[in-house]
DNA sequence: TGCTGCATGTAAACAGTTACATGATTAG
DNA sequence: CTAATCATGTAACTGTTTACATGCAGCA
């Protein structure tokens, strides 16, 4: 089976609730799903322009002042295609995690370089938590139906840091035990 | 900045201590970075003889019998580029989960299919899960300098997966309560 | 005047996967 | 004898990113 690209269903169901245009996907993605599902400008505006064309979304030239806006809107074929991709089951897909990879690839004489990549990603993940919690916050003041599944998806890539944060900070704990041996 | 390719890291981080042929590398993937870091046959091979032409590796044939097979042994320069990756600060890599992204877009009409969805990465978890435990305890029993880096690379995968377990029977939990209501 | 943010896009390059193709060996 | 596993690869296609290009609006 041929691979699917899936940048689509995004774009798609964001349009679901309210129409908008490319940039406004774009920032709705940083602001909410950009922790387990990333999208550049460069796909977000040609896809919306190939959904556009195949029907499944309608463009509206919009313009405030002299400034113009293409707002995107979700046609029915679009739902459809939405729908049946929400039921499909979803594939499980593989991560690529370097961090990983090159404490995988230490040794204990590497001691000074991993305590400063464990340090980095420490701050990373402290100042990515930091996000998380004042956008948690945020998403408890908002009223809707998919609140819920906002809040707890969220709340997934919380405790995916918080795994990687305490696991970091066990690193840390052993390379310090071993300076003292 | 361009994007570099970091499947030469794995082949080459995997060829530290022992010659392999591109079969055996797949294997070893299989084996230890799988749940971090995958590579298809399709890169492998050519990455091989891509790192053989830049004299980064070094090929030999072995035949076991009628059997042939391509030794690849990591060469100083191919050390000392491995070396150089692994001083730089890894970058942070998004993923892209499609079942979360399934999840944030639902809404709580959409209860059977998330609850079918559910059970079946519950299930997937679950398996993954126990193949983890097994590789760990074999993983015990591995002598080598670098047998902590690889437990504890494991370890991060199984927490990993059991924070994903214990949020998924979360949700479980929520539906229920929903359909009493 | 120049900087930041809004807004939309294209071209080129590269990454990565799928499907295909081949053939030997070994265990049942 | 046949299925699984060992073993190596290529071609075609798609996905994805980077870098570039453009221009308006608002503010200091």
């Amino acid at each position: 089976m041929k691979k699917e690209n899936k940048s689509r269903f995004v774009l798609l169901g964001l349009l679901l609730q309210t129409p908008k245009s490319g940039y406004e996907i774009g920032e709705a993605i940083k602001r909410s799903t950009e922790h387990f599902w990333q999208e550049s400008d460069a796909s977000i505006y040609p896809m919306l322009k190939k959904l556009a064309k195949e029907g499944k979304v309608s463009a509206t030239l919009s313009s405030v002042g002299k400034r113009k806006k293409i707002i995107y809107s979700i046609t029915p074929q679009g739902r459809q295609e939405f729908y049946e991709w929400l039921k499909r089951a979803p594939e499980p897909d593989g991560r690529r995690y370097e961090f990983l990879l090159k404490f995988f690839f230490c040794t204990k004489e590497d001691h000074a370089l991993l305590r400063s990549h464990l340090e980095r990603r420490l701050r990373e993940i402290d100042a990515a938590l930091e996000e998380y919690k004042k956008l948690e916050e945020e998403l408890k003041a908002v009223s809707s139906p998919r609140q819920y599944f906002w809040l707890e998806s969220l709340r997934n890539g919380i405790a995916h840091a918080e795994v990687d944060q305490a696991w970091i900070e066990k690193q840390l704990g052993e390379l310090c035990q071993c300076l003292m041996q």
